[in-house]
DNA sequence: TAAGCATATTAAGTCAACTTAATTTCAGAA
DNA sequence: TTCTGAAATTAAGTTGACTTAATATGCTTA
């Protein structure tokens, strides 16, 4: 069963949506996708067909096991491809996910193999985004918004959600890269800017921006 | 201007069969992509259009320039990745044809250039054929049948053009792979069998294998 | 130079994936 | 409980890439 490239899209959307909490309705799936919703509603049918979702008309759509079964293989396929292109080939983290996003399509297993054992069998990607495991097991992500953490208390930064290359660049020229030690010194209070120690230099930092960086209690990196 | 997968795929087709002397004739193109005359009627008539192709009704297409271009960059693509896939990802030759050819459409110019570094600006892929450069230069290619060379001369094995792998596997088992010494010992007649000798061992070929295997009188592999 | 045949093109239709515009459904407010 | 606006679906149409079947072209050869 050979699958379109957008037929793995939009499972992958779903996937995403619902890893979220956010329900995969016909409109939110639209604006992730950038289609009209009326598309949507037409491959929301054909997935229902092939089994990979189960739809009710007017109400949102949920993966069914063999759906979330390649979804799952498409997002490892993005994330081994994003610390490969990283760790391998040189690419920096802001530059990573346009190439993975259109390569995760065309991998074949055995390529995808091949990486994970170049790579030691990785659990995160350069973002700190969870890689599932070959049978579908999605490790453990770093949950704790930066902007929410303790004062004082030294933690790791885990994981950047936002992937804007801008942003990422921004990040890393600052040093706010997963697996970096970092300590919160002072919050101020109404969402105002957070200040933060990394190893020896003290950085400060917008809210929104703190909002974007999720910390580990120990190394998971 | 982003061209289909299916427009890049003619593009090289057509590329072969003009440098392999053949015309691109409707029914050529229609046999080499597996597909029907019909299709490829319609598909030069786009090709046109986008002054890819010059298509005169009932005669064949020829490139222009600027579909010279693209096919020499998907050529590049693919024998690079051949290459990249044997000596950086641990395939066998005989495995990296067709995943080059899923990749060869969807890398970008950055990885290009990354696994052409890393590879040290290769001129050949690991079949003997020859890789264009960026700027669209083809290197040499060997040109000298096994069947056709002189006995008791000393070459260089330089390409193989079958790629059939279960053929691929073959010369690899007995030791003929771009690169090797090779010295014709005897023809049989009548396009008998041939005797070769590589460094130690001698070997015998039959005549449709050898018409696949080209030389060189020196090394340029 | 006309016939016959291989080659190529046109005609008509399919399928996937998209669009806009019109219509239906549903859930919450009057 | 009916109304209304947002969300979703249906309707109708487009484009790319393919198909088979019917038709046209032009080259060879009698």
């Amino acid at each position: 069963m050979t699958l379109s490239q957008s037929v793995e899209d939009y499972l992958k959307v779903i996937y995403v949506l619902e890893s979220e909490g956010s329900a995969a309705t016909t409109n939110n799936i639209a604006e992730m996708m950038d289609v009209s919703s009326a598309s949507v509603t037409n491959m929301l049918k054909r997935l229902a067909g092939l089994n990979l979702i189960e739809h009710k008309s007017y109400k949102g759509a949920t993966l069914t096991d063999a759906g979330n079964k390649i979804a799952l293989e498409i997002l490892r396929h993005h994330r081994l491809l994003e610390l490969y292109l990283k760790e391998i080939m040189g690419y920096s983290w802001d530059e990573v996910h346009d190439e993975a996003e259109k390569l995760e399509h065309h991998i074949s297993e055995q390529f995808e193999d091949k990486i994970a054992e170049l790579l030691n069998h990785p659990t995160h990607d350069p973002h700190g985004d969870p890689i599932p495991t070959k049978d579908g097991v999605m490790p453990e992500m770093a949950s704790l918004p930066l902007a929410v953490a303790n004062v004082d208390e030294q933690y790791i930064v885990g994981r950047v959600k936002d992937q804007d290359p801008e942003f990422l660049r921004y990040l890393e020229k600052i040093g706010i890269i997963p697996g970096v030690k970092i300590t919160i010194i002072e919050k101020a209070p109404f969402n105002g800017p957070v200040q933060v120690k990394l190893e020896d230099e003290e950085k400060t930092i917008g809210f929104s921006i703190a909002e974007q960086i999720y910390l580990v209690e120990q190394k998971m990196i």
